[in-house]
DNA sequence: AAGATATTTCTATAATTATAGAAATATAAT
DNA sequence: ATTATATTTCTATAATTATAGAAATATCTT
C-alpha cells in the first residue's frame, strides 16, 4: 500500500474511542479478547472487529498461546512512536487512568465474559 | 471536552484523505479555500466542510484577509508536533511531494475555480 | 467423546460521514 | 449600484462504520 494511504489508515484506526482504549492498554502489555472485554465492557464480536481493524492497519500482530489468542502491538519504529507521544498526552486522562489500573487487576485465567 | 474525547477527535480528524493533505499543506503555509481547491481539484462545498471539520477539532483556525478567509495550523505544541511528525514519515510519499511542489507555484490572486 | 472456554465470522441495523450542487452571504472592484 | 470573486450553508445522497446477537470454529479439560 502507498505511504500516505498507510498512514491514513493507521490514524483512522486509531480515531475511535474504543480502539484507542485497546491499543494504549496494548501497549502496556499484551492482551487476550476476553480480558479486553473485561475492561470495556462491549460485545466481544465488537473487540473482535476492532481487533480486525487495528491489524490492517498494522498496529497490532496476535499469536497464539493455548486457548487464547494473545494481541500485542506491533515491533514498529513509527507505530510505538506514535503510541507513545498519545500515551503521554493522555496521562492525566482518567479514562486511560482507569483502564491501565484495571489491566494491572486482570488476568487471561480469571476472565468474566459470556 | 475530556483530553481523550478530544485526542480522538484529532486523530478522526486528521484520519481522511483529502484533510490529512489539508493539514499538511497548511503546516507549510497559510492558505485560502481556492488554493487548496486548484491542489486537490474537490468540489469547495466539500472543502468548506473538511476545514470546519479540522476548526471543530481545535488543528486550524482562520482570519479574514480582504475577501480571503486564511486558514493555517493553531499554535499549539501538541498539534504541531503531531502534524510535524506524520509529515517526516511521509517525506517521501508522492501525493505529499505533489502537494507541497504545487503550492509553491500558486498564490490565492490567481487561483482557478469557476 | 462431551462439555467448557475463547474467539471469529455471519448478518443485520442504526449511525455517521464524505461528497457535491444550488442557493445564500460577504467583500472588492468597476 | 452592478458585477466579479471568495466562501459558506443548505440539502440530498451514496458510502462507510460501529455495533451486537447468533452461529460456527478451535482448543482445552475431564
Amino acid at each position: 500500500m502507498d505511504k500516505f494511504k498507510k498512514i491514513v489508515t493507521v490514524l483512522k484506526a486509531l480515531s475511535d474511542e474504543n480502539r484507542l482504549r485497546i491499543a494504549i492498554m496494548l501497549s502496556e502489555r499484551p492482551m487476550c479478547v476476553c480480558e479486553i472485554n473485561d475492561v470495556l465492557h462491549i460485545a466481544l464480536s465488537t473487540i473482535s472487529a476492532h481487533l480486525k481493524t487495528l491489524k490492517y492497519a498494522g498496529i497490532i500482530c496476535d499469536s497464539k498461546d493455548g486457548r487464547w489468542i494473545e494481541y500485542r502491538i506491533v515491533p514498529d519504529e513509527y507505530i510505538l512512536e506514535l503510541i507513545h507521544n498519545i500515551k503521554k498526552e493522555l496521562k492525566d486522562s482518567d479514562i486511560i487512568k482507569h483502564d491501565l489500573e484495571k489491566i494491572r487487576k486482570i488476568d487471561k485465567f480469571s476472565c468474566t465474559n459470556i
